[in-house]
DNA sequence: TGTACATCAGTGAACGCGCGTTCACTGATGTAC
DNA sequence: TGTACATCAGTGAACGCGCGTTCACTGATGTAC
């Protein structure tokens, strides 16, 4: 047992150092010129030793999407959980701050989750969930501001500290979809449902979901704009175009 | 003359072959995955022939992002064109329609101008000029309608058949720079208003500006997170979706 | 506690591959008189 | 119009490179009795 424990500790660390390794050569060079060997190399090792811990150079790649995903949604999490539960408006503005922060930091793992998707790489399905992890986050702000508004019983007082069930949002399928926008709205709305049964969001009109959507796009929208150079001799205040941003689709998804 | 004239266009013709043949590799395995080999295999040409018409493979790419900037703003400029010019919401729709047309029919083109930056290169001043042209025309159109709701003399009879000339907005520099928003949308206003000299802009907001550049990275944010799989699950409507997009981000930017 | 065996970590050589680019060359096309 | 020369297009062999992955191997670490 405890023997077995050295070895399984061991092995964690290693994958830890290699994905560590892995992370720093994809900052350098970015996610098409990551290499085995470049990796091996700069831990001291043989190349073909990555192959104890990685079944291939995909899965490696695959290991830093998933670790970019958590990075960025733990960033915005953390920031969004410092601020004062009431303030809504504060929460929001927080989450488009550390995507911001996070993306300006870690420039090659943003453009690995939003940039380009890697020719022939296909995204295993636990990507999905720690995907929308920042959207949700978004959403439920959203979702909050509409019960609090509503005078509802279970205001903001009672959802303090609430966690919503990811997986179970997810594992939440739609039975029926029309296929147009209104069915994709009518889905988010039941999305948001199972993340937050203590609201009561019935009355939720549609417009709040897709304007949850938008925001979403439009933050992540500007800071690829930044990090790809799109705004070059177009916004240089990035920083305050992205807090007047912040502030336009907070109005627009009802956080007040 | 006439035969240095057959000799230049034979040139020509077989650069025009070059690039479409390194197109059609782009859209099969991506921007990495684009090799001189590959290209000169299709052709059934010498690798080394290649190296008469581009001194490098990063040249060859940076002719497949000028074409692809240069494809992109030509078909939102037809599509624009084609709308009377009197039906100023038409014409924005048009250009959100064109450009997510071309995006879904040049998928990798797309991501090559719009997704990850290609590692090691470094886009040549030229393309500013092509990139903001899509802006520009969503620009003009929130101009016009600012113009028109102003009922100033230049109304949108005076305003058939302008084309801005696009190079004088580039040489355009803007002498004193803030360095905050303001100043941001002071030198958009100081574009806008080389652009179309024959309307009187003067008492134009500023909110229109970032409007219309909220409109802008909006409208490639949706493209782009269609494209690279990010509204799966999340907008299946997509094409209404963009449609209502287009409605929202017009009427925030002042064109009705 | 000690021994025999199984599992695992990591090595180093080798595989075949495709890449960008160079270079000396051969014909063909154009130019100057 | 004809000839001597210069320019150009395209070839094919070769360069050195780094890559992902395989495989037989050597020690070390753990397991069973």
């Amino acid at each position: 047992m405890e023997n077995e424990g050295v070895r399984a500790r061991a092995r964690r660390e290693l994958v830890q150092r290699i994905t560590d390794a892995a992370r720093e050569q994809l900052a350098q060079v970015g996610a098409a010129g990551l290499s085995v060997r470049a990796v091996t190399r700069e831990l001291g090792m043989a190349p073909s030793a990555v192959y104890r811990y990685f079944p291939s150079r995909d899965a490696l790649l695959t290991a830093l999407i998933v670790d970019a995903f958590q990075g960025l949604a733990d960033a915005a999490s953390a920031a969004e959980a410092a601020v004062d539960r009431g303030d809504l408006t504060g929460r929001w503005h927080a989450v488009f701050r550390a995507v911001r922060a996070w993306g300006l930091a870690h420039p090659h793992e943003f453009a690995l989750i939003y940039g380009s998707p890697v020719p022939g790489y296909v995204a295993p399905e636990e990507t999905a969930e720690l995907a929308s992890r920042v959207s949700l986050l978004l959403a439920q702000i959203a979702c909050e501001s509409w019960a609090v508004q509503q005078g509802a019983t279970s205001a903001a007082g009672a959802t303090d500290g609430h966690r919503a069930d990811l997986a179970a949002v997810f594992a939440a399928e739609t039975t029926q979809h029309a296929g147009d926008l209104e069915g994709d709205i009518r889905r988010l709305q039941g999305y948001l449902a199972v993340a937050r049964p203590d609201l009561a969001l019935d009355g939720m009109p549609g417009d709040r979901a897709l304007a949850v959507v938008d925001a979403w796009t439009e933050l992540i929208g500007c800071v690829t704009f930044e990090l790809f150079g799109h705004y070059r001799r177009v916004i240089d205040a990035r920083a305050e175009h992205l807090t007047a941003v912040a502030h336009r689709t907070a109005a627009r998804a009802g956080v007040l």
